[in-house]
DNA sequence: TCTCCGATTAGAC
DNA sequence: CTAACGGTCTAATCGGAGA
């Protein structure tokens, strides 16, 4: 192969930041470090951050609270309920940070960043710097990966996380060949980005256990068995690139609003009362990237982990007659398919609603043929502009808000330290 | 037989 | 209040329906 057709190895970093939940919750409260902090998930079912005292007593990933009681009476575990605008805030001061080390960038999760430093000279020296500006302007930890794929700089990140003796930055590319493979071979297969529980059992059966068994797996059988994603991901750990960045976010194909209830809802308005709130904040997200719906989706589900009870999943669809974005007319819509899909016997854990066919909003194209779409906008802009200035919930529609009993359960959360003043205590 | 569509599955975080 | 297990999102795949 010719040197010029050959791409030169790219310097891509995955940053992401340690317990990010825990980590932001510590910020303001100093007392939390060096003991065992978990944040909790809605309703505070289950932990979906640990501190590395609480990894260490074994609390899982994903793991229910409740299951967790003893080492709280045992080692005093202190929980918190998520509080998710404390995190968007930090999220988004970190992001501008790393975004000032590149102008190739992607935001990959709320603490994960992609920032590709090739041509970064004294990139050792920079990657450093750029995990120390992080810490000192924000206080969140973070690793750095870099590798010459995506999939190889969140594998080499993980090696940051796992190896205190890299500080918290390790580049796959300054490895040597042998070394490479030593590595990789260390490395169990599940560490790979896309490889989740039932691939690795599955690749178990065809003896791949490792990283570099799946690097030098037989191709052809991997796309035939697995399928093309493996393929790729296999692709990637060859260092041949192939997942883009995602410079721009994309718009989202599908908003979905939905939520566990703090208690089982067993009455129709109750339900009704849950959605409406649904509707509302989908169709903000759906109005704030300019987009409308044209299917509709609600959705109710019984308690799934009562098998003493009997279960109910209903969900119900409706294309609409024309997409729309306005909160009033959807609501009117999941209002109908509550009432054909509710059964007053069951009790109900669970309810959502899925708004799909998302589309850019356009000038109406006129057609004789069907109804025209009412003027949209005013009403709707002006609550949206009501709830950005006086915070989500200023202004609700009038079947908001009636009913109470099915809100999510939240005792242990923190103030909002960063977005709102009235929730900062005062010393 | 081909294509399209909805439902299902798997994964990430 | 004394039981209790998240929420969103994307892409691939599969089977059936309809052309």
């Amino acid at each position: 192969m010719s040197s010029a057709t050959q791409a030169p190895v790219q310097q891509l970093a995955l940053v992401d930041c340690n317990n990010f939940y825990v980590s932001c919750e510590r910020l303001f409260r100093p007392d939390l470090r060096n003991v065992p902090v978990v944040v909790l998930s809605n309703n505070d079912g289950c932990v979906v951050s640990r501190s590395n005292e609480a990894k260490a007593l074994g609390v899982r990933m994903g793991q229910p609270w409740f299951e967790c009681k003893a080492l709280v009476a045992e080692h005093g575990v202190f929980a918190l309920s998520s509080n998710y605008a404390l995190y968007a805030d930090l999220s988004n001061r970190v992001m501008q940070i790393l975004s000032e080390y590149s102008p190739r960038s992607e935001v990959y999760s709320i603490d994960e960043c992609f920032v590709d430093l090739t041509g970064t000279p004294n990139l050792r020296e920079v990657s450093y710097a750029m995990r120390q500006r992080v810490m000192q302007w924000t206080g969140i930890p973070v690793c750095v990966g870099i590798g010459p794929t995506k999939t190889l700089a969140k594998l080499a990140n993980h090696v940051a996380k796992k190896h205190p003796r890299s500080q918290g930055v390790f580049n796959f590319n300054a490895l040597t060949e042998a070394q490479k493979d030593k590595l990789l071979t260390q490395l169990p297969v599940e560490e790979v980005w896309g490889v989740g529980r039932k691939l690795t059992k599955r690749l178990a059966e065809y003896n791949i256990h490792t990283v570099q068994d799946l690097k030098t797996a037989h191709t052809p059988t991997l796309r035939a068995d697995f399928g093309v994603v493996i393929e790729k991901t296999q692709r990637e750990l060859q260092e041949i690139p192939c997942v883009d960045l995602q410079e721009i976010t994309p718009e989202k194909q599908q908003i979905i609003s939905s939520r566990s209830f703090g208690n089982m809802v067993t009455e129709l308005p109750v339900l009704k009362d849950a959605l409406s709130t649904f509707v509302a904040n989908a169709c903000a997200k759906l109005r704030a990237q300019n987009s409308q719906a044209a299917v509709i989706q609600a959705f109710l589900h019984t308690n799934r982990f009562r098998k003493d009870l009997p279960q109910y999943s209903p969900s119900l669809a409706v294309p609409l007659p024309y997409p729309t974005n306005d909160s009033l007319v959807i609501f009117r819509w999941v209002d109908a398919l509550c009432e054909r899909m509710y059964k007053p016997e069951y009790q109900y854990k669970k309810a959502g609603i899925v708004l799909s066919d998302i589309s850019p909003v356009t000038h109406y194209q006129g057609d004789l043929l069907e109804e025209p779409a009412p003027a949209q906008g005013t009403l709707m802009q002006t609550l949206d502009a009501l709830n950005k200035r006086f915070g989500r919930g200023a202004v609700k529609v009038s079947t908001q808000g009636a009913y109470s009993g099915w809100q999510m359960r939240q005792e242990r959360r923190s103030p909002n330290y960063t977005t709102d003043w009235t929730e900062v205590p005062v010393v």
